[in-house]
DNA sequence: ATAAACTTTCAATACATTTTGAAAGTTTAA
DNA sequence: TTAAACTTTCAAAATGTATTGAAAGTTTAT
């Protein structure tokens, strides 16, 4: 296989993965691109390269400085902006677990937390389904933020050795 | 709160999550009713229930089944079908794992194992950086693929202690 | 074989999200 | 200050996804 096929490929399987997991195709395919292009790029470039309109590669460019993907950089004597992308693995499924915990996790554990206040009566199957149902996942949430809130202070290596050392 | 609101606000939230994930606002909602809902639900009491159209439940259905999270039940003497969600959010958890994997994860790894064999010039900071993001990927994804396994095979509560443990 | 009870299908429609591109806004250099 | 270079905005258009509901299909009882 050619560079320039695979890099279309890399692109494509990012861009679908993405909208898969419920994050915009463009933006998943703009950061594939610039995670494999050892230099920063212009909003030209990127505009060439995945052939979209300037409106859109402004956005999805600002959404993605947003989710920390993405920075902007300078070039001395020039007024262009140019778009670099961190290339560490670690670093942006971090980055993504934060947004993704802060954004949507974070939101269900308080709706969940009051939910699991509610009262009603034990001899009512309705109300205990209920009851059980909302406490069981409020933990199961928990957890799993706990489990983010480790990851995203560890370093890859421990976090992982750590991880595949359970599966012994 | 009533019980009546807390099962409208579960139901939002469940919807809501869900599509954040990708997943269809409509199934996750009927799947949050069917686990706060102690009996197995005929298509009508969800239609019903939720403003749906017989088309769009029925289908609804068919994917939750597809997902190994709702089953069909039948009543001694009824002809009607009767819908059952299992309550055990371990189980939950691990089907929908199972079955991401399976649909996304699975086919992503065997593309970046296919763009991990690309062939270069190594002096070219094109083709480096291609490599190099591509293979980093592709080992997340194999962590990623390999707890999931784990997950697959284990108890809850050997699972979380395990994971939890590791972060004393 | 017929009809009632129930389920499934799918073309049409409604709804939601994404994208465009031209206009407005901003910054810089001279 | 002017104008060129560049960025941002946003209403309109395009595209994509979900939903409807009536018709077709299936199953069961008689």
């Amino acid at each position: 296989m050619e560079l320039a096929e695979a890099k279309l490929k890399f692109i494509e399987a990012w861009g679908k993965l993405g909208s898969e997991w419920g994050i915009n195709r463009t933006m998943a395919q703009v950061h594939a691109l610039l995670l494999i292009t050892p230099d920063s790029m212009t909003t030209e470039e990127i505009m060439e390269e995945l052939s979209i309109s300037r409106g859109n590669a402004n956005m999805t460019l600002r959404d993605l400085i947003g989710w920390g993907l993405v920075e902007k950089q300078h070039k001395a004597g020039e007024r262009k902006e140019y778009f670099y992308a961190d290339k560490d693995t670690w670093n942006i499924a971090r980055q993504v677990a934060k947004e993704r915990r802060k954004r949507e996790l974070d939101p269900v554990i308080k709706i969940l937390d009051e939910l699991s206040k509610v009262q009603g009566d034990v001899k009512d199957p309705a109300f205990k389904t209920f009851n059980q149902s909302v406490t069981d996942i409020n933990k199961l949430a928990k957890n799993v933020d706990k489990t983010l809130e480790t990851m995203l202070k560890a370093e890859e290596s421990w976090f992982w050795g750590s991880i595949l050392k359970i599966f012994k």
